[in-house]
RNA sequence: GUGGGUGUAGCUCAAUGGUUAGAGUGUCGGGUUGUGGCCCCGAAGGUUGAGGGUUCGAGUCCCUUCACUCACCCCA
């Protein structure tokens, strides 16, 4: 018979990665919460008009790459392909606004997107996100950019750069589109398939094109930073004087576009040369509108959202101090020091001592590779001999030198030995 | 969705169209009574991704399909 194997683009982690991913998460918690970050669990299944309204009709997530199905109640749910919208539908469903000014809020979970898999790139994924709700200040920016810049450091990543942009506000992003439209209308000609239809749709996306006569083409383009708002420009500037007070390095990107519709005013990335064509390890950005434009009050908010598996391929291998590996193993030999070797295990386990032992009889010499390859630090023999006298012996697996330890109140000599240390 | 590459043991890989598909590693066992790592010996482990076709004969050639992978696209 034919074993059933994983959906296209849904990995299992197995241990041996899940101990990275507890670190990170651990990680993450401590970070946050030292931020005054909650934690906040929603659902991975919502109403696919929530997704409608807040990423955007015509923007590639919501128009080809959600898991849309109907139920049988006959209504049209959809896995969440990012987390932000539900945070924001709990936001206002549990009117966190009326009971607190500022919300900040962190979640863990998979995200689902119908995206061809690649390299850093799954149908199932999984993203660190956080919001912050209430203030529209843009200190409030830096910090939340300097918070994400610190956790990437205590989980000891390298090698990444962070880049900074403004998309401007409602009021000022249309009229740089018609100038943007109309200095690449000269230069139709030289623009490849894709960007001349984006002429028509979002000629801004022509700054993330990488095909040479686009980059050549927009090399001289205005930039969507010169053209905003006195607001959105003094937003931009206080926002990056932050950064430099809490002594973050960044670069400033005027082509730095992003495919979420909600964005306003500040928006971040980053990204590393390490991970191919999937270079973003985490993103981010303000977004003035969306609770509003969710139905709620008009409440400011910033959020970004870290992919997980990108972020966890790209930290270093040796990793060693955060696998656990048996303090003890205990080899036994007969019927009665099984059974005491049982005993002992499950007590010391109860006591917090990571310990174990074999079932199946075999010989000392398979018990003690097996204990070997676990990496216990310690091996207790027990046998017939040992119980006759009263006392087992305790080989140090390292040096592999042995002591005795009475048989009577072993488990606290253990106990204070094992822990020791 | 479009294009390229790759599918052989748990893992990494061999095998000119020609016997019974091999090696390393890992797993399990053994190397005189009850002692790990190094070394030696042995065993288990495969529908060669799946399905069709060409051929006297297919892991090898052809077609289809699936998966993986890289790139486009998009984004975390």
């Amino acid at each position: 018979m034919e074993i059933i194997k994983a959906v296209r683009g849904f990995k299992d982690i197995l241990p041996g990665e899940t101990e990275r991913w507890q670190f990170v998460e651990d990680t993450a918690r401590k970070v946050f919460s030292d931020f005054g970050f909650k934690e906040i669990k929603i659902p991975v299944l919502e109403k696919t008009e929530l997704f409608r309204r807040s990423i955007g009709e015509t923007t590639d997530i919501v128009e080809k790459e959600m898991y849309t199905f109907e139920d049988r109640g006959g209504e049209s749910l959809t896995l969440r392909p990012e987390a932000t919208a539900s945070v924001m539908r709990a936001y206002l469903e549990h009117s966190l606004h009326a009971s607190d000014a500022v919300s900040k809020l962190f979640t863990f979970g998979p995200m689902f997107r119908r995206e061809r898999p690649q390299k850093g790139r799954y149908r199932q994924f999984h993203q660190i996100n956080v919001e912050l709700l209430g203030p529209g200040d843009a200190l409030v920016d830096a910090e939340v950019i300097y918070m994400l810049m610190l956790f990437l450091e205590r989980v000891r990543l390298t090698g990444v750069s962070l880049e900074i942009n403004s998309l401007g506000c409602p009021e000022c992003r249309p009229s740089f589109r018609k100038v943007l439209g109309e200095y690449l209308a000269k230069k139709e000609k030289t623009l490849c398939e894709d960007c001349q239809r984006r002429l028509g749709t979002n000629p801004l996306r022509v700054f993330d094109c990488k095909v040479e006569g686009c980059k050549a083409a927009v090399s001289a383009a205005p930039f969507l930073i010169d053209y905003i708002c006195e607001r959105c420009k003094e937003h931009f500037r206080e926002d990056q004087e932050g950064l430099k007070a809490l002594k973050t390095a960044f670069a400033v990107n005027p082509r730095m576009v992003r495919g979420l519709d909600y964005y306003t005013k500040t928006t971040f990335e980053v990204t590393t040369k390490s991970l191919g064509a999937q270079n973003a390890v985490a993103g981010g950005g303000r977004y003035d509108r969306l609770v509003k434009d969710l139905g709620g009050p008009e409440v400011p908010g910033i959020g970004f959202a870290v992919g997980v598996e990108r972020l966890i391929s790209l930290l270093p291998e040796l990793m060693e101090d955060i696998v656990r590996s048996p303090d003890l193993y205990i080899a036994s030999l007969g019927q009665e020091a099984r059974k005491l070797a049982f005993i002992l295990c499950n007590r010391l386990r109860h006591l917090g001592i990571l310990a174990e032992t074999d079932y199946s009889n075999r010989s000392l010499k398979s018990q003690m590779k097996r204990s070997d390859k676990l990496g216990a630090r310690y091996t207790l023999l027990l046998g017939e001999n040992e119980l006759k006298e009263r006392k087992a012996f305790l080989r140090n697996m390292k040096g592999g030198s042995q002591e005795p330890v009475g048989l009577d109140d072993m488990e606290n000599q253990l106990v204070s030995l094992l822990k020791a240390r």
